[in-house]
DNA sequence: CGCCTTTGACCTGCGC
DNA sequence: GCGCAGGTCAAAGGCG
């Protein structure tokens, strides 16, 4: 009530101030990097994100692989031309080596023949094509017997200004005047061993840079042609789900709960998407303080408005705080966005409001803002428990659903931004029904960082405008597909809805064909959901939301930045199953019912946390996971939320002509 | 007494 | 303009 909302605002959100793990390398540095990155960069399959990167960048893997040695013993050979000092003690042993192995390589040859070279400039007076020619002609010498002799006289270019300079250390002998004349003086230099292999050696440095700056370039251009690759998959993956939905038959259309994240409008979602990546683009980039943002933006709509109606003066907090003082203007605007279509807080008429309204900035806040996460989980209980304490401010009758809609606000600090819907499945009363909306601004325990992250990386991931929208769905799709391959759950992201949302349908069965044509049957052809297959226990069973809540941040948060580790994932998901494991010790609210009692059973803690990591770890016929779908509701945290109330819904509710509910079906104590 | 839920009233936006 | 629907407020009441 006041008490909850005197406080001040809080710009800060933990969650979000605990950003996704950043990768430990990028696709740029490690695929790109020229010689500094390579040369400090560990073996390439030192580590598991290796793996997951190189499953991405398939294609360059070859050239990162052959150029890892080159490019160490090339950077030696950069250093020395780039020092331009006095020669360099010759390092024969490797200085021998690399020309060899390259030269030996067939895609080193390649390359060279396609590839301009940076020493084709020292030969200003030379066609480049004679300069391939060259390189040919070098490399069969080198595959041959003894390359001393033989690169020193392919160095020609004494009459070359350019190569005059870098070879005007090397030499400093009048032996390569002339090309013809090389060879001679090679032949007569060739009794002073000590000069032939200083003069081998520096040669051989320039070839290393010469071949350095080759591999460079092909490393460009494999990265080019690995962006085309992957642009074509992508758009071909698009077409696919398109015809996808084309071809599933025009149904009724679902139940209100379960369009929370399907949105009212037939909304173009790629545009929609577009719009708010580049609003969102600066949010997404700015980490937790982003989210932390639209969180704030959430509070200021509810609070701004309740301000706006409330007869009491806002607080002095209120007043300070500076986010509330950015979005005074817009509290009425963001007010009415709040209004929603049939799942949540998110209006069906938003869009065309957002699209229409001259204030970009306000809209995207506010679109943020909308950026929510709906789990549909099998409980009894009248709330799944995520760890977080929440107070009923409200009940509704939701149109086409007997079961009211709850409407709770967190309260484990003031002016928390959070809010969530809790309404059953008007088809399945089994089927809870929770969206989330908001990040908090105050610590959380484990279980309910889990659920708090989930909401964050999914807003930045939906809102992040790093991508395209439907890149961005495809390779959610596609990374989550990768990782988690043995899933039989299904976690949706709603583009079509006016504000981005990711459901997560733990109450699937186990097969992904039924599920995904259970999803087309309920979504409109026009709505773009993109069906994450998401992990379970065991077949047919609900896996715990809050668990199952805590992969998404990874997956939405790693794939966001275009980074992904599979161990940091694994650690972090066993970090979140642990951390709701050892939560499950310190239940905020008293077990009331016989999942609770499941709940807080340590073994079942313990067995859930092992459910996770082995499903995560590949194990797919995991089958450790909870079946129960009480047990669902209730071992998010090891807590369950309980009133008395228990998970059939009351149809009786009557609600007069503005809806006002006369009897709850949550009767609460 | 503090906290929470209930619930009638109110606000807002949209569609007709 | 009116009705509908969603969302929120806040007084009232209950519970520990």
């Amino acid at each position: 009530m006041a008490r909850a909302r005197t406080s001040g605002l809080s710009i800060d959100s933990p969650d979000l101030a605990t950003p996704p793990p950043p990768p430990p390398s990028t696709l740029t540095s490690t695929t790109l990097s020229s010689h500094t990155a390579t040369t400090t960069a560990p073996p390439p399959s030192s580590s598991s994100s290796c793996r997951f990167l190189f499953a991405r960048d398939h294609h360059q893997i070859p050239t990162i692989l052959n150029s890892l040695p080159l490019m160490d013993s090339s950077s030696d050979a950069a250093a020395v031309r780039s020092s331009s000092s006095p020669p360099p003690p010759p390092s024969q042993p490797a200085t021998i080596q690399f020309p060899v192995n390259l030269n030996s390589s067939p895609s080193n040859r390649l390359a060279r023949n396609l590839l301009p070279r940076d020493d084709a400039s020292d030969e200003d007076h030379h066609h480049r094509r004679k300069l391939i020619g060259e390189m040919d002609f070098f490399a069969e010498r080198n595959t041959g017997n003894g390359l001393d002799l033989m690169s020193i006289d392919r160095v020609p270019a004494a009459d070359d200004p350019n190569r005059g300079l870098e070879l005007k250390v090397n030499t400093g002998l009048n032996l390569l005047t002339t090309n013809t004349s090389s060879d001679q003086s090679m032949v007569d230099d060739g009794t002073s061993s000590s000069n032939a292999d200083e003069r081998r050696t520096k040669t051989e440095m320039v070839i290393l840079q010469a071949e350095l700056e080759r591999v460079k370039v092909e490393n460009l251009r494999l990265r080019d042609m690995l962006n085309q690759v992957n642009n074509n998959y992508s758009a071909l993956q698009m077409h696919v789900m398109t015809l996808m939905q084309d071809q599933k038959p025009p149904l009724p259309p679902p139940p209100p709960d379960e369009q929370d994240n399907n949105g009212g409008g037939a909304v173009v979602v790629p545009r929609q998407f577009m719009d708010l990546g580049l609003a969102n683009s600066s949010a997404a980039a700015g980490g937790g303080g982003t989210t932390g943002d639209t969180d704030d933006l959430s509070l200021s709509s509810s609070e701004g408005r309740s301000r706006d109606r409330s007869r009491s003066p806002p607080t002095a907090a209120e007043e300070g705080s500076t986010m509330m003082a950015a979005f005074e203007g817009e509290k009425k605007a963001a007010a009415s966005e709040e209004s929603p279509e049939q799942g949540g807080w998110g209006g069906g008429n938003k869009v065309a409001r957002f699209n229409n309204s001259p204030k970009s900035v306000d809209q995207t806040e506010a679109t943020i803002r909308k950026a929510r996460v709906s789990v549909r989980a099998r409980s009894e209980a009248p709330m799944i428990t995520d760890g977080c304490q929440w107070r009923k401010y409200g009940q509704k009758m939701a149109k086409g659903n007997p079961c009211p809609r709850a409407y709770y606000r967190c309260t484990m600090a003031t002016g928390c931004p959070v809010r969530k819907q809790v309404q059953r499945c008007a088809e399945d009363r089994t089927v809870l029904i929770t969206t989330y909306e908001g990040s908090h601004n105050h610590p959380l325990p484990p279980a309910a960082m889990a659920m708090a992250s989930t909401t964050s990386s999914a807003a930045r991931m939906l809102l992040s405008g790093s991508m395209s929208s439907a890149d961005g769905l495809m390779n959610s799709n596609f990374l989550t597909r990768t990782l988690l391959p043995c899933s039989s759950s299904m976690a949706t992201i709603s583009a079509s809805a006016p504000f981005p949302t990711v459901t997560l349908d733990l109450t699937q069965t186990p097969n992904p064909l039924h599920l995904l044509q259970r999803q087309h049957q309920q979504q409109p052809p026009n709505h773009h959901h993109i069906q994450l297959p998401f992990p379970q226990g065991g077949s047919g069973s609900s896996f715990p939301a809050a668990a199952a809540a805590a992969l998404l941040p990874q997956i939405f948060g790693l794939h966001n930045q275009s980074k992904f580790s599979g161990l940091q994932m694994s650690q972090d998901i066993d970090h979140h199953s642990a951390a709701a494991a050892q939560f499950g010790g310190h239940q905020q609210n008293p077990l009331a019912d016989t999942a609770a009692a499941i709940a807080a059973d340590p073994n079942f803690t313990a067995a859930l946390a092992a459910a996770i990591s082995s499903m995560i770890s590949g194990g797919g016929g995991g089958g450790q996971g909870n079946s129960n779908a009480n047990a669902t509701a209730s071992n998010s945290n090891g807590a369950i939320n309980t009133s008395n109330t228990n998970g059939s819904s009351n149809n009786n509710n009557s609600t007069d002509n503005n809806n006002k509910i006369r009897n709850s079906s949550f009767p609460g104590k």
